[in-house]
DNA sequence: TTCACTACTGACAGTAATGTCTATAAAAGA
DNA sequence: TCTTTTATAGACATTACTGTCAGTAGTGAA
């Protein structure tokens, strides 16, 4: 009898998936495991449990736990990245900045995002720099974006080059917090409270819009009076 | 030779501090540790190393590890709610709304603050109310404050009474999330990061005046429209 | 089919952190 | 001065988590 002969008709004794696909599911595990149980809730044997497989393994994958937080953390910096870019992007700001306001707060609320990217921040401190990718980089990235968009935009008051980075600054820094502490300091509860919270984050959108015509108008005054 | 004399002239064996005074100080230390840190730092024997004690007094005064993070929650909270209470009390917010945006930053980025609410945020999901004072009773005394602080209101729009909720909502959630990662965002380095930081807040400040200003005057319009 | 590669596992080692227990020393009161 | 109280510490128990190691089992290529 062949020891190397598949069970016939049962399932294999292992599941073996591609290195990609597993770090992708213990990604995914260990995300879900920090949205919903905290930071003590990141324990390999827990991951491994929820994944299927054994503890080792995630040892297998990336080095270390730290290397498996590294992981998690370049991910979540990479989706923030890839909504903030959106956000600055957009030639329709102007028309559905409400939208992008709501797609970086679920992207916050959604998987813990912002949870994750809290914690990232509090344990950045001591460990400079313990990403692959060079935060800088992102920043310098985005600055790229913003000053292009410049370029497009009219009626952005000359010599306020911080118009739009602000905008960028309190969009993220108030998602990210209203992500964390939002439902404690809604009064409401329940459907209530879902509803005040898209209610604040439409008010948030045409409050950074709302501001910008004024700008406008201004920068157009100045420019009119200094033609004259 | 009595046993129970006081070694003259020398420092005694032990310091003994007053209930009261030995928790602050495990709290200041602990606080020290998570600002600093990160929150892998808060262990009972490098806290108890840095007050100048043994780990088991920690265990003493708290009960339990969980008890002494607890009540650093407990003091955050308070902390938090005192400013908040400030910013919505104060009748100057219309003069110095920019000192209390800057005063709530301030209490966000020292002492970790900022660190330690998301901190309390991320293990506030699963383990339900572990504080000793209900954040409910806290939203429902802000609550309060802006019921007081509208009867005051000159030029809030009738059935709109999320006008002031909404601001001191923004300030708190942009203010937790800047301190999060507001350096990281910021393209800027060294002193210029730090004057970007306050240029930001100032922004932040009128930009939230700005709107109540544009606010007044609508409903000063619709109020006269509707008399005619 | 055979081989090489590697995802995967069980068992174990080492370590480190919380928590317990008993005893001591400093203060306060009688 | 004597007693009571309690803040404090040393030693130890317990637990549990990360990381290692040697071996197993899928999978694709030769």
């Amino acid at each position: 009898m062949p020891k190397k002969t598949l069970p016939r008709g049962g399932e294999p004794l292992r599941r073996r998936r591609s290195a990609e696909v597993a770090r992708k599911e213990i990604l995914d595990a260990a995300q879900r495991r920090l949205a919903e149980g905290g930071p003590d809730a990141i324990r390999l044997q827990d991951i491994a449990s929820d994944v299927g497989i054994a503890h080792p393994t995630i040892l297998h994958h990336f080095g270390s736990r730290e290397g498996l937080l590294r992981a998690l953390d370049n991910r979540a910096i990479r989706a923030l990245t890839e909504d903030v870019a959106a956000m600055i992007q957009s030639p329709a700001s102007a028309q559905s900045g409400v939208d992008l306001v709501e797609r970086l707060a679920q992207t916050m609320d959604q998987q813990g995002l912002a949870r994750l990217i809290a914690w990232w921040a509090m344990r950045d401190g001591p460990q400079e720099a313990a990403l692959d990718l060079d935060p800088a980089d992102l920043v310098r990235e985005v600055s790229r974006l913003i000053d292009q968009r410049l370029e497009q935009a009219e009626g952005v008051a000359p010599g306020d080059p911080e118009q739009i980075s602000f905008r960028v600054r309190l969009a993220v820094a108030a998602m990210l917090g209203d992500a964390l502490i939002g439902d404690v300091m809604s009064p409401a509860s329940g459907q209530a409270r879902s509803d005040e919270k898209h209610r604040f984050r439409h008010w948030l959108a045409e409050l950074l819009l709302e501001d910008r015509q004024i700008r406008k108008e201004a920068a157009v005054d100045s420019s009119a009076s200094n033609r004259d």
